[in-house]
DNA sequence: GTTGAGCGTT
C-alpha cells in the first residue's frame, strides 16, 4: 500500500540526493549538505501544501456522511460505491470491519454530495441490494472538523 | 467457513 505522503517522501529523497551530487561538484562538503537539506524540505513540504489546498477546495465542500446498515457480508466497497454513485458523487466508501478478525461487520459509511445525499437516502433506504434490505440514514456522530485558527 | 442489530478510522 502506498500513501501519497510516502510517495512524496521518496521523491523528496531522490531529489535531495541529486541536488547534493550537483552541489558537491562545485562547493564544499558542508555547503552541499546544507543545500541538499533545504532542497529536501522544499520538495517534501511543497506538495503537501498543494494537496491541502485541493482537499479543502474539493473534498470539504458540501459532503454528507451517510450511514449504511444491513449490508450483505459479501458486498465490497466497489459495489456500494457504484450503487451510490448512481444518485450522486461519491467521495469515499468505508465498510467497517472487525479490528481483530478483519471481517466485515455489515455496515459502513458513504460520503456523498450534500445535495444528492437526500435523494440517495430516499432512494436507497429500505431498498434491495444483494438480496438484503439496506438501511441508509444520515450519519449520527463524527461531524466534519471545521478549520481551526490559533 | 459461521452471524444479522447496529453508527466509525486515517
Amino acid at each position: 500500500m502506498k500513501s501519497p505522503q510516502a510517495l512524496t517522501l521518496i521523491v523528496a529523497l531522490i531529489f535531495s540526493v541529486a541536488i547534493y551530487l550537483l552541489a558537491s561538484s562545485n562547493m564544499f562538503e558542508l555547503t552541499s549538505i546544507s543545500v541538499a537539506a533545504i532542497a529536501f524540505v522544499c520538495a517534501f513540504v511543497a506538495p503537501l501544501i498543494g494537496k491541502s489546498a485541493q482537499n479543502s477546495n474539493d473534498s470539504d465542500s458540501n459532503v454528507t456522511t451517510l450511514y449504511v446498515g444491513n449490508l450483505p457480508y459479501r458486498a465490497n466497497e466497489a459495489a456500494v460505491r457504484e450503487l451510490f454513485s448512481a444518485y450522486g458523487q461519491v467521495q469515499s466508501v468505508r465498510l467497517m470491519k472487525d479490528k481483530h478478525t478483519g471481517k466485515r461487520r455489515g455496515f459502513g459509511f458513504v460520503e456523498i454530495s450534500a445535495s444528492d445525499a437526500d435523494k440517495a437516502i430516499a432512494s436507497l433506504n429500505d431498498s434491495e441490494f444483494q438480496q438484503r434490505t439496506l438501511k441508509v440514514r444520515e450519519a449520527k456522530e463524527r461531524p466534519e472538523p471545521a478549520a481551526v485558527s490559533d
